[in-house]
DNA sequence: ACAGGAGTTGAGCGTTCGTTCAACACTACT
DNA sequence: AGTAGTGTTGAACGAACGCTCAACTCCTGT
């Protein structure tokens, strides 16, 4: 997965302050794509403080000024994985086709493209440290359900924006929430087998059951909106 | 609980003993139960040696005795976890009920029970594991890959016998993997939302599918048995 | 009786971990 | 020039890490 380096103001939601510093080579920005990509390839507690320092290029002194420990370190961490997620993983599915229900297709592919290009390892960052640090981090867990519940609100939006073609009675953010859930599990056993053959069957079979939505959809009789 | 000794490959011939040694289990295995349970709850990297020395009432000589360092130690984790998929997962959900299909729901029941019973931390032992250690130890991924195997198989069985309640042209295999996939992945969502919402979710959609699956079933053309 | 192997003991090794802190650099505003 | 605030430097710390090993107990075969 790429990360395109947002120059930007760099939104700061540890410590508010009344004036920005301004647009900048950002210490604290580094520190944060450093420490996401880490904490991706390598896990929370595999990847150490040196480690992130080394590869930022920055001292251990500028890191525990911008963070209390390492556990602050990995709320900034995904609070900025929250932050990336609309542009880096959305909008890009979203520019791939206008049909809303081939939306969630073009999203489970680019996360099979995001797989094969680091050859099936690394697979979700969210999904790793949801299952790394869930346990003992109550504040980690909220950050990690939020960047989950954002994913599943942009799919349940295509899935609205699908109409009448998924059966009336159709709970969208359910059905959404079950795309995050394939995903994620897709993407496990990939990394398991080393290949992308359980991910594309997974998402053959996530296929099947729109498929049988959208036939239930037809099928039934339309109802016109009374209002 | 009932303790079955681990088989490793390069047994050794002194293990094969006419009278059993005492009231405990043999150093070797509890250090393994007391490993497996330590991974589980806190992780591969997050669990020290030291800690499972003092749960398992060893000293540190004994499990480098048995095992040549953490790593050895997690390959002999996931071992034992291989033998323990059957009497301990499969078989009990066999017991809850005869029909096929109902078995690959009470099977994921009683993944839902085991994290109500753990207030929604922990998931499955297997799945936190390959997404923690899967990136940089290949032979531990190879036995993440054959717990997962097994696991799948066992549930192909029972679709194999669900005969023609499924259409024909189902490719079983794959519906396991399917199964697989989802559990796994609900499991991930249930930990990180707190509560078994997202799990439920997601056990009913596969519901759904498998409804969708027999209905479609039902109007084909009933297909004369061979053989 | 005795040799030898399997298994145990636990102090302690070197390394790496996350973290601290006094001193310093660079503005911006007085 | 002085001062205060923000950010940087990097050596050093204690704790925890994974791991070693010489000495030991216990059991078994001869």
């Amino acid at each position: 997965m790429s990360t395109q380096a947002p120059r930007r103001p760099a939104a700061r939601p540890h410590s508010l302050k009344p004036h920005d510093p301004g647009p900048s080579p950002d210490t604290r920005t580094r520190i944060l794509e450093t420490a996401f990509q880490l904490f991706h390839e390598q896990g929370y507690h595999a990847t150490g403080i040196a480690t992130i320092l080394r590869e930022a290029d920055v001292n251990a002194g500028s890191l525990y000024h911008f963070f209390s420990g390492k556990d602050d370190l990995l709320l900034g961490v995904l609070e900025y994985a929250l932050a990336l997620l609309r542009p880096a993983v959305m909008d890009p599915a979203e520019r791939r086709t206008d049909d809303p229900i081939e939306r969630v297709f073009e999203l489970l592919q680019q996360y099979r493209e995001g797989m094969h290009s680091w050859g099936c390892k690394m697979g979700c960052p969210i999904g790793n440290l949801a299952l790394e640090v869930a346990d003992d981090n109550a504040a980690a867990r909220a950050l990690v359900h939020r960047n989950f519940e954002n994913w599943v609100r942009a799919v349940r939006k295509w899935l609205d924006d699908a109409g009448d073609r998924l059966p009336e009675d159709t709970d969208r953010t359910r059905l959404a929430g079950f795309v995050l859930t394939v995903m994620e599990g897709a993407v496990m056993q990939a990394r398991a087998a080393g290949h992308l053959g359980p991910f594309d069957d997974s998402v053959a079979q996530l296929r099947a059951y729109f498929d049988s939505l959208q036939k239930l959809a037809k099928s039934q009789p339309k109802r016109r909106k009374l209002k």
